[in-house]
DNA sequence: TCTGGGGTCCTAGGACCC
DNA sequence: TCTGGGGTCCTAGGACCC
């Protein structure tokens, strides 16, 4: 019999913000994306005062200014820091722990059915929040698709204090029958329309749902979902993460950008970026997608393009990385469109120590190896950005804005919360 | 004025081959 | 006049996730 928990922290970017500021305590506050763009994140408050996921910052600012909603611009690196020690709090307190995305993680509770599980997700609740001071919310159940369910459950019913064991609530049926299908994990507005047409509204009513159909309409996946809910498990718990496909860096700009020059240097700035996060996972790439793109919530006129390009030699060098994606950046780019957007993607990637030597390559390959390691060896300990490739220039307009950002708590010395007497 | 970023997996259809 | 069929590989696009 196959047992799962999930383990998910509550708003946890807005929870991120309020472990460091205590006085945002049953505050409305929300987290903006990049470019103070979008709501990523919502306390409980601003979710009551009808605050969507997602919806545009300009949108809600005369919501912001009435009800005073705290408002900050994300900052990943605090989050990914306290992301961190949530995880390496789980790893103690459980055998098989799998990190499903920086707010969530998978606990294989295969070998625990005769014990106390809601004692146990208790325990496992108070843990963490003493130890990082994060809400979480645990959901127990027989497979991933009903473990995400009694989460759901657990985070919105405030008697359950955060805990539900699936396999022994008593109410379950009720749970499941009156559960909306677009809430389902795996469930999105595509298949939940498709769905309710057919008469199809809700958990229980998808578990009985005939195979052919669920299989001829919404695919192996949609199949999947189906008997996940009916407690047959389909999805393994995942320990070792899964080699990466491919590694993107793409921003949205600060301001429309028009002249080349300045894509160039936010192209050096992301393939840069890119060959950093392959060397930090031992990676090489054999080819470089570059692409760029117009707003296209704007009525002017649009272009977008991409050209993909295959290194002579896989390589995790940044110069190499840099110049080829420059060529793929001058055979796209249009004078006269004015730019939202444009990114770097790497892909094809393979372990760095499966590289096949070239016999045509005439890149002196142990040099460029040093320089990568000195640049990365610097920059871990002298803070991100400290050596940057001179491309890239001084002024950067077209920088995202991040004008609500935190202090970076637990990641910058100079940042470092102090505690004062009295 | 202002609309995120980074992923995965699946499927359909075309090219190509025998 | 006749005009196969099946397999594989690749790619683009859709759907979904957080």
């Amino acid at each position: 019999m196959s047992l799962f928990a999930l383990v998910d922290c509550n708003n946890f970017y807005v929870s991120c913000e309020r472990v460091f500021d205590p006085r945002l305590e049953g505050q409305a506050a929300v987290v903006l994306s990049n470019n103070d763009g979008c709501v990523v994140a919502r306390s409980n408050e601003a979710k009551a005062l009808g605050i969507a996921m997602g919806v545009p910052a300009f949108e809600i600012r005369d919501l912001i200014a009435r009800h005073q909603i705290q408002v900050f611009s994300s900052n990943y690196a605090l989050y990914g820091d306290m992301s961190h020690r949530v995880m390496e709090t789980l790893r103690q307190l459980s055998p098989e722990v799998e990190v499903y995305s920086i707010d969530e993680a998978f606990l294989n509770l295969v070998g625990f059915a005769d014990r106390d599980l809601g004692g146990y997700g208790r325990s496992i609740r108070a843990t963490i929040k003493r130890w990082t001071g994060l809400p979480v919310s645990v959901g127990i159940a027989e497979t991933k698709t009903l473990a995400k369910i009694a989460n759901f459950y657990a985070k919105r019913r405030a008697e359950l204090n955060g805990v539900l064991d699936l396999t022994t609530a008593p109410d379950r049926m009720d749970l499941l029958a009156t559960l909306p299908v677009h809430e389902i994990w795996g469930v999105g507005p595509s298949s939940a329309r498709f769905l309710k047409l057919n008469g199809i509204d809700n958990a229980t009513q998808l578990s009985h749902a005939n195979e052919q159909l669920i299989r001829k309409h919404l695919g192996v996946v949609g199949l999947r979902t189906v008997r996940e809910l009916r407690g047959i498990a389909c999805m393994p718990i995942e320990l070792a993460p899964p080699s990466k496909q491919g590694i993107t860096v793409s921003r949205s700009f600060g301001r429309p950008v028009e002249d080349f020059d300045e894509l160039r240097a936010a192209t050096v700035t992301y393939a840069s970026r890119a060959a950093e996060k392959l060397r930090q996972g031992r990676l090489v790439a054999s080819a470089l997608t570059v692409f760029l793109e117009t707003n296209p919530f704007k009525d002017e006129p649009q272009y977008r393009n991409a050209r993909t390009l295959s290194l002579p030699m896989a390589t995790d060098n940044s110069l190499e990385l840099i110049q080829t994606a420059l060529r793929g950046l001058k055979t796209i780019y249009r004078r006269g469109y004015r730019f939202k957007k444009s990114g770097v993607m790497l892909v094809d990637l393979i372990p760095a120590t499966q590289v096949q030597a070239n016999l045509f390559d005439r890149e002196d390959r142990d040099r460029g190896r040093r320089l990568m390691a000195a640049l990365d060896r610097i920059n871990d300990r002298m803070g991100d950005g400290t050596l940057q490739f001179g491309a890239v220039g001084n002024r950067q307009p077209w920088r995202a804005r991040f004008d609500h950002r935190s202090p970076q708590y637990t990641t910058r010395w100079e940042a470092l919360p102090v505690a004062k007497a009295g």
